[in-house]
DNA sequence: CTTAATATTTAGACAAGACTAAAAATTTAT
DNA sequence: ATAAATTTTTAGTCTTGTCTAAATATTAAG
């Protein structure tokens, strides 16, 4: 499996969310590749098995071809969580080097790093992160902001990854990971009083809209 | 800069410990490729200025080549160390993966890799890593059994990576940066006691021919 | 110092993966 | 239901990095 081959799987596979059908000219387009490109390595990987292909009709990622996608989503979604948690990236500069690293062929590598990170089930913006089976988790992420009271949930992932959103997180230890119990809600602001860390704290309405949680 | 040039300076550096001049012939062999294909690539190489080329008369890093070429040298070290210490990888497991890693281009990546690994100075072969501006410390690197008494040194390396020897170390708890303090040799069968991990231990002469170690 | 052996380069070809321009199929609109 | 607009495919070209076969330099041997 090429690199090529592997970003067009990756692209079909991010196009359909469902088993629907995908344009040649649609995986073009997400690929800023010309259509005519497309359509040759549609070919390619409809001969190898990866892809179901009919003239004009569109693609549809076969079960090997969707194995193959998980496992490159799994990868890229892996390594951003390393780069966030280890290496102290920040979540919006994990994509592009991520976008390289998801191409290393090493199952051992894969699976051990996975072990290393202790398992995480979402990436640093909130999506889940396939196992090695190809299986991915439904997490029901959604924003803080709409979690009701008395819940606890764990924080998944930000929907604003702008540099000051992300300074006010660190200052108050926010992370990957950190359990958020949500104690009440001003009907008036929308603000909300959670515990963080042990420590009460209000937020406003605009920090839980942009936070992403995942129920326990 | 592609990978596959990248891999053409990375050889030359290797076959060219000095400033000498490498045949294309040699770059062809280390590499597993035609003379003719490393011809054509020197050519390439050297309008880029990376490296010096006269025909017939072999090749010599440039400044900026040698610059690159530490710059990998410097990536794959780390990697390695990395595997081995942070994902449990042997020291023989490690070269694969590495060689693909290596090519991986961010240098915020590559300066937090080595942050987070604590700056280590050399690989798990005992081989030095380079640091951000090419300079590389000439490690006096040895093996053990040449170490002489009262000397305390820490392991960088091993100079046979077989499974048997490796789980040898793993039982001891020798590890990359371990500590060893020459207590005593004996001349017999050249054996030697060691204090290891605040353990007094005698090994053998056959381990000690083994391990790399450098002397503080 | 001339020839044989060896090392190196040149010339021409090929696969992968992209492109442009043109042709063909499909969809939309009258 | 047919012409116009749009989408998709085909045909032919280009670059990168490799190859084989042939040509040319260099080195070694008598």
């Amino acid at each position: 499996m090429t690199r090529a081959e592997e970003n067009y799987l990756k692209s079909i596979f991010h196009l359909a969310d469902d088993s629907s059908s995908v344009s040649t000219n649609a995986i073009a387009e997400k690929m800023k590749i010309k259509a005519s490109s497309s359509t040759d390595m549609i070919k390619k990987l409809s001969e190898k098995g990866h892809v179901y292909y009919q003239k004009y009709k569109g693609v549809k990622l076969t079960e090997k071809g969707r194995l193959a996608a998980t496992s490159i989503v799994r990868r890229h979604r892996l390594w951003e969580v390393f780069l966030v948690d280890k290496l102290g990236f920040s979540w919006d500069e994990v994509h592009e080097v991520a976008e390289q690293l998801e191409h290393i062929k090493s199952s051992k590598l894969t699976d051990e790093l996975d072990s290393f990170l202790n398992y995480p089930k979402a990436d640093p913006h909130g999506d889940p992160i396939p196992d090695s089976d190809g299986n991915i988790l439904n997490l029901k992420k959604q924003v803080l902001a709409n979690v009701s009271i008395h819940n606890n949930c764990i924080c998944v992932g930000v929907n604003d990854s702008s540099k000051i959103f992300l300074r006010y997180l660190d200052k108050f230890k926010i992370k990957l990971g950190t359990k958020i119990t949500v104690l009440g809600k001003e009907s008036y602001d929308g603000s909300m009083t959670v515990r963080i860390n042990n420590k009460e704290m209000t937020i406003s309405k605009e920090v839980s809209n942009n936070l992403y949680v995942e129920i326990i």
